[in-house]
DNA sequence: GGCTGGTATCAGCGCCGGGTGATGTGACAG
DNA sequence: CTGTCACATCACCCGGCGCTGATACCAGCC
């Protein structure tokens, strides 16, 4: 199983405001006022992030009159927890592998 | 279950050549003149990548004579892709919550 | 129509972090 | 003891990214 892990995708979860996000984001569907009371965030901080997050294709939109809701899309991070759990039980299988002193 | 991802190990696999280096140990432990020539990247920017991992606790050290010897460490890996597949069991559950327009 | 509220975009600033060169340290060989 | 090799640490530069204020856009309400 050659699983090497997203970087780019890493990358952008790799912010605290924007895991933030997701995480608030794991437990229901909401719009950028939600986030801005949640986070405390200003309006355009967030914006931006979930810019990336929707470019990554982390989140969904979904347009609600004059709001805007976000979903998070689960296959995307059970995916990311897949390739993780690869390279994990990859490296518990070559544990004794030792390349040698040259 | 109030599993929030840790986000200082997420920042330190973000970067794609630790996320390399991090790749090349799941398949065997290696020392750093060998982590230079599978990389291609200079000794001191390994070094001081090999610490962040090494803080991290993503990597265990292990001196052989001259050489050192780099480790993966599989736990650390297991317990992040944990994270990750609570987080998107989560959003699975609770996918069609949705907080009210305000 | 004009107005208000919810979001997105743009331009700019500041700063953290990755890359590099020089240097230090410690271990083997001779 | 001296030289060499493996590795770590330090100081520095510089580009990218997160944050912000201003502004544009769009949908509903009056």
């Amino acid at each position: 199983m050659m699983t090497s892990v997203d970087t780019d995708l890493i990358r952008v979860l790799a912010d605290p405001l924007r895991l933030q996000i997701v995480t608030l984001l794991a437990r229901e569907t909401l719009c950028t006022t939600h986030l801005v009371e949640e986070t405390g965030a200003r309006q355009t901080n967030l914006s931006n992030h979930l810019r990336v997050l929707r470019e990554a294709g982390v989140v969904e939109t979904e347009p609600c009159g004059r709001f805007t809701y976000y979903k998070l899309r689960p296959d995307v991070i059970a995916q990311l927890a897949g390739q993780f759990a690869d390279l994990a039980e990859q490296a518990r299988t070559a544990a004794d592998n030792k390349r040698a002193c040259p």
